[in-house]
Parts: structure tokens; C-alpha cells; sequence
RNA sequence: CCGGGGGUCGCAUAGUGGUCAAUUGCUCGGGGCUGUAAACCCCGCGGGACUAAUCCCUACGUAGGUUCGAAUCCUACCCCCCGGA
């Protein structure tokens, strides 16, 4: 049966947690969750080829409006018609707004300023002035032609003082109204999802307030926006969203990180964490971590996992890969990334296989 | 053989009387990384006293010497490099 783009079904829960399998519509095919989504920031996971992707097994990426935008730059993406023609990607790819830019450009190193409208910064390639409004920032992502878009919000630094965390919330719902009404009023935003992210840093009564009040603009899923420090804000957070809506959390995290969340009820993750510790030699194995530069590997010729089906572990040795980042060569970075990331791709479908209640 | 320049903690370098167990880079060892300013960053790297402040020992080619004090000055020797026979 054809289901409208954006629907969120729960087909499965768990008995135990609050885990639940779900599928979400896009117009490039059914998600399944609980799902990753990769951090292809600047159009690029980092050493891989679309080939790769299709090899790892992974439903989707996330793309960065803010990093697209700087370079290659808009009209670039407009020239190819979409950022799936420029990447060579079809399968669905989650934008993220900049927010998170705004948060540590502006309220980290102070590269900018927010305003009542929009965040004014310089960039941290260029030093370029840019203004970034909410409505540039659907602009955008509706020219990148992502198939989930994101609300430009403003988070704030998880033990924020209350008074920078009520006007976190106050921006990020007034630039969520403008967000929606961008996107539904653009003819591009009819095959295209649109998602709004919660504030309230580890505030549990202003989590509350930033969920009633971009709920009552209405978004199918949410995004845990900020930094999850308490577990218990986190879990908070996910009640507060209802069962039929999709729970996205953003950037975090660690294996570990993404089981707890996924017992919380979140749906979606996005995080460097595998793509980026793969390059800094940082493995992820059925038996924990493994720094591969370590001296204990020089002469382990059994491979890194002996579980993993990927073109690392199914080739090369430990031995190898010590090798290969001891001289620093970008085919250990890219090996390692490709394990990392299909580590992550057993792992959630592991983990949607015993969801099934 | 003559003239000149050198020998410093694995390698390469800085240091030319006390502030030197000695600079910096690399190697090496370890750690970190959570909506990617990240092929990056941090720590350690003569030995020992439990970790730290601190203290002790052994150390700047070798052996002596000058000096309160030497990687630094002097002498001899050993090695290396450059130029000339």
C-alpha cells in the first residue's frame, strides 16, 4: 500500500524497553527504524564513494546546509539539480539546518551573532559575513533537494543559565513557525519532510515548553536538540513526543549511546563518532573498541573482527591496518571507515530484529 | 699531510660558563574525539625514589684540566665533513 510521504509507522515494539521498529515514507524509499544516518557534512563521507555506501548496507546520510552552502556553494548544487545528482546518491538524505553552527560559531566562539530574525556570523573558511534566517535556511535546503529537512534552531550549551535557555526556546519556536510556513507555502517542499528540534537543554519543564510549543506548529518528528548530558532529560524528552511521531536524536552517538536512546524509543541517529574514529584509527568490534595504532597490533595477523562481514575484515590483518596507519595512508582511513560504519549497520539491524512485539 | 668546520637525550636540530636532564621537529608509547572549523587534538618520551610538587643518580665523542660551578673554556686523543696537495 502507498503511504504518503512523511508517514511514520510503528510496526513493532519491544516488551521489555521502550523500543519500537518503525518505517518512515520518503519519496526514495522506506526507512526503517531504529536507523543511522551518517554525517556526509560536506556532501562527501569522508574517503568513501557512493559505491561504498551501497556496499555498507547504509538507508541514508545527513548533509549539512551550512558546510554545502560555504563550499561547494548553492548554485553549484542548483547546477546539478539536487545534491543527489552532485553525490551520486539516491537514497535519502537528511539535511541538517546549521543550527548546530549557530551553537558553536556564535554562542561558543563568539564568530557571530543571533538575532531576533536570523544569526549573523562569518564563516569559519572564508571569514565571508553570512545572515542566516530561517527561512534562507528551507530555502536551501529545499534547493539542495533533501528529502527530510530540519528547522534552523538554536541550541545552547546543555547547564545553559535559564534566562540563554528560555531565549534558545523563544528563537527556536518563533524560526520553527517561519520554517513551516516557509516549507508549506514552497511548491519543493510537497514530496519533502520537514522536522522541528526541542530545546530546554537539561531543563525538564522547558523541554516540556519547547515541545507544546513547536507541537502546537506541528511537526511529524522531533529532534533532541542540544547536548544529551542526563539521561533522564533524554528519556523525558522522548515521552513528551507521541508514540506516532518520530524521535530523532541528534548527533550522539556511541554505540553504547545509541542502544540506551534506542530503549528510550528514539528512531533516528546521526553522529561523526564512526566516521571520524575510523580515520583517527578508532574501531569499532563485536568485542569493544580498538585503537588499531596500538603496538600490541604490529603482529596480529587475525582480522579486526572476526564477526564482521566487511571488505576490511574479510581482506586484510590487524597487522595490516597498524600498518597502513602507522605510515599514514588514506587506504587505513578508508577501510576503517567503511568497518566502522557497517559495524553500525549490523548494529541497528540487530537491533530492529529484536524489536518485534 | 696541510688548512677549515664539526661530534648534544633513537634520528635531525637549538643551546657557546650558572636560570640545562638540556630547545624544536620527527620517530616511538599512550589517550581523546558525539546535528564534523577534526587525515585532528592532548599527554609522555635518560634512570630511579609510589603519582605530584620535590629529590637523587648517570648524562652533551673519549680522557684529563681550568673554575665555587663546564654541553659551553683549555689540552691531548678518536671519529666525521669540506677545500688543497
Amino acid at each position: 500500500m502507498e503511504m504518503p510521504i512523511g508517514t511514520f509507522e510503528v510496526v513493532a515494539k519491544d516488551n521489555k524497553t521502550k523500543a519500537r521498529r518503525g518505517r518512515l515514507y520518503t519519496r526514495r524509499g522506506i526507512i526503517e527504524t531504529p536507523a543511522f544516518a551518517p554525517d556526509a557534512t560536506y556532501a562527501v563521507l569522508k574517503h568513501l564513494s557512493t559505491h561504498d555506501l551501497e556496499k555498507i548496507g547504509l538507508q541514508m546520510i545527513l548533509t549539512n546546509t551550512y558546510h554545502v552552502n560555504i563550499r561547494p556553494g548553492l548554485e553549484v548544487i542548483k547546477e546539478h539539480n539536487g545534491i543527489h545528482n552532485f553525490l551520486k546518491y539516491d537514497k535519502p538524505i537528511l539535511t541538517d539546518s546549521g543550527g548546530w553552527q549557530v551553537f558553536s560559531l556564535v554562542y561558543e566562539s563568539k564568530m557571530g551573532k543571533v538575532l531576533d530574525n536570523g544569526v549573523k556570523f562569518r564563516d569559519h573558511i572564508s571569514g565571508d559575513e553570512h545572515f542566516l534566517t530561517p527561512q534562507k535556511a528551507i530555502d536551501i535546503q529545499l534547493t539542495l533537494d533533501s528529502d527530510i529537512l530540519m528547522v534552523l534552531d538554536y541550541p545552547v550549551s546543555p547547564n545553559a543559565n535559564k534566562k540563554d535557555n528560555l531565549y534558545s526556546i523563544s528563537r527556536t519556536t518563533a524560526w520553527a513557525k517561519i520554517s513551516k510556513d516557509t516549507f508549506v507555502k514552497d511548491e519543493r517542499s510537497r514530496d519533502k519532510i520537514l522536522y522541528g528540534i526541542i530545546q530546554g537543554a537539561n531543563d525538564k519543564d522547558l523541554r516540556k515548553k519547547s515541545f507544546e510549543e513547536l507541537e502546537q506548529i506541528g511537526f511529524g518528528g522531533y529532534g533532541f536538540g542540544g547536548v544529551p548530558l542526563y539521561d533522564d532529560v533524554v528519556e523525558y524528552t522522548a515521552d513528551l513526543i507521541p508514540d506516532s511521531k518520530l524521535r530523532y536524536m541528534m548527533g550522539s552517538g556511541t554505540p553504547d549511546d545509541i542502544k540506551k536512546y534506542v530503549a528510550m524509543g528514539y528512531d533516528l541517529f546521526d553522529c561523526v563518532v564512526p566516521t571520524r574514529n575510523a580515520r583517527h584509527g578508532l574501531l569499532y568490534t563485536s568485542e569493544g573498541e580498538m585503537r588499531i595504532t596500538n603496538a600490541k597490533f604490529k603482529f596480529d595477523k587475525k582480522p579486526v573482527d572476526e564477526k564482521c562481514d566487511c571488505e576490511l575484515c574479510t581482506t586484510y590483518s590487524r597487522s595490516y591496518l597498524h600498518h597502513l596507519f602507522k605510515i599514514k595512508e588514506p587506504l587505513g582511513r578508508r577501510l576503517a571507515t567503511i568497518h566502522n560504519l557497517r559495524f553500525y549497520v549490523k548494529m541497528m539491524e540487530e537491533m530492529r530484529k529484536l524489536i518485534n512485539h
